[in-house]
DNA sequence: TGCATTTAATGGTAGTACCATTTAGCATAA
DNA sequence: TTATGCTAAATGGTACTACCATTAAATGCA
């Protein structure tokens, strides 16, 4: 609209590419293509330095970069170096925390993600579970109840934490599983945050576990569904009467957060 | 068991923080408090550097890690410097992108989860779709069949993309439609380089979408999920159907994936 | 006023030196 | 021979300096 009367032709803004970032794209791209595979390990930060015509601390920014994205793994001494990861999945759960933290999503969000993503879990998992993953389930409740006779409910919010992740390892769904356990990764710090505060931790939970792996075993989508459901209402309906784990501006429950000033 | 005859006490492995880990964590726990948000600017490097007593260096690295991990944004020139970003969704895409390039997830698993979240999302836009939502649709379908005269099958691509976005948009969940970009972000990729490569595009687009947004207009779940989850098999068969989007190291589709040596 | 120039602040990069860690190799003693 | 300790080399981690490039405010000039 509003154009001088010079030309009609448009330069794109021509963004200066800074070192890092080209050379983060290089090494992206040999990983990409199948040239860098998990395991193998980068020249030295001096030789590949020099090979790529850049200063050291250009590409130490790309290497943690690429460390922080969890493509490369950094070892110290000599036999040390970069290595090529094999991937994480634990990546997406500082993302979801960072996009929590800068406000970007809510606990309200977060819950009625997990509550549909979880059922289509439940479900997968009710038609492709198996008797490995039943047994690893079941030993798990096992657990859960002997570290409830303990007394000990720091362990039994870990105990959850698996319980989810074996149930998605039983969907054979890698993605589906990584972001389930995203979802439940954040929610279980508010739980823990809840537990250590000294609320009161979810009563008959392995009696509710046991019905819901009855349930699987017979591949009764429906009732384990229902069951899944059921209970992670009731724990996020726990979480909202928390007053510590309140809405706005939530707190880092795992940090340590003591706002000490204004 | 095998132990030596030394002592009973157990020594945890010292871990030796790094510099820039302990400032990450520092900046990420006062976002995470709320004493940091969105447009707040932090200290030059060179003072920040010299309040936390590191070198410049570290700094660097540490601000370099929360670049990469979208917390801050970095400005040059004066009146620049560290900026706290607006949570951006975009990073879920790159670490999907990665977890596929490190071969630890596959085009199966995207497709698979893509199918199920997406009905998820198709059956809550359904319950809550406001008009505004359906004017975006519409308007987006007309713009889909605008360049489909025209013949840029590449805009179409595009036009695809931003059709998902606003569908997810409509659930009013941002973790939702943030999980279902980044599933649609990769997949479409290789379907621009399917098209790109010269591959016929999915005929009927246009007509299939106005079916699907009349079905979403009348609140009718089960027809919108059902046509929904009908193109994207289709659109999965066609991409299994495609030599260059095979399994395995899988191309870079957006990349300069020459594949010149073995 | 309005445009051009200068200036200062700031991120980006190169380079050097040194420290800390890790492994391998060698040497010494039991 | 075996075990222990020492030495050396490779490598990432850090600090410091110097300088460049970019940006926007301040200044000067017409």
């Amino acid at each position: 609209m509003a154009e001088d009367s010079t030309s009609v032709v448009r330069f794109e803004p021509i963004q200066t590419r800074r070192a890092f970032e080209e050379i983060c794209q290089r090494i992206r791209e040999q990983v990409a293509e199948g040239r860098l595979k998990p395991g193998d390990k980068l020249p030295a930060e001096r030789d590949l330095a020099q090979q790529l015509g850049v200063g050291r601390n250009a590409l130490r920014e790309a290497l943690r970069s690429l460390e922080i994205a969890g493509i490369v793994r950094l070892r110290k001494g000599v036999k040390g170096g970069a290595f090529i990861r094999e991937g994480d999945g634990g990546r997406m759960n500082q993302v979801v925390q960072d996009m929590f933290s800068l406000g970007s999503i809510t606990v309200d969000e977060l819950t009625e993600a997990r509550l549909h993503i979880q059922e289509l879990v439940v479900r997968l998992a009710c038609a492709r579970a198996a008797d490995a993953d039943f047994d690893a389930l079941a030993a798990n409740i096992d657990g859960t109840e002997e570290v409830t006779r303990s007394g000990d409910f720091l362990k039994r919010v870990e105990c959850s934490r698996e319980f989810y992740a074996l149930l998605a390892a039983a969907t054979g769904n890698d993605v589906l599983s990584m972001m389930v356990a995203s979802l439940t990764e954040i929610l279980m710090k508010f739980v823990y945050a809840r537990v250590a505060a000294g609320g009161h931790p979810q009563p008959r939970l392995v009696e509710k576990r046991r019905d819901f792996l009855a349930a699987l075993r017979a591949r009764d989508a429906d009732t384990a569904s229902r069951l899944m459901k059921s209970h992670l209402e009731s724990v996020h309906r726990l979480l909202k009467e928390t007053p510590a784990g309140g809405r706005k501006a939530g707190p880092q429950p795992a940090g340590r957060a003591r706002r000490a000033s204004a």
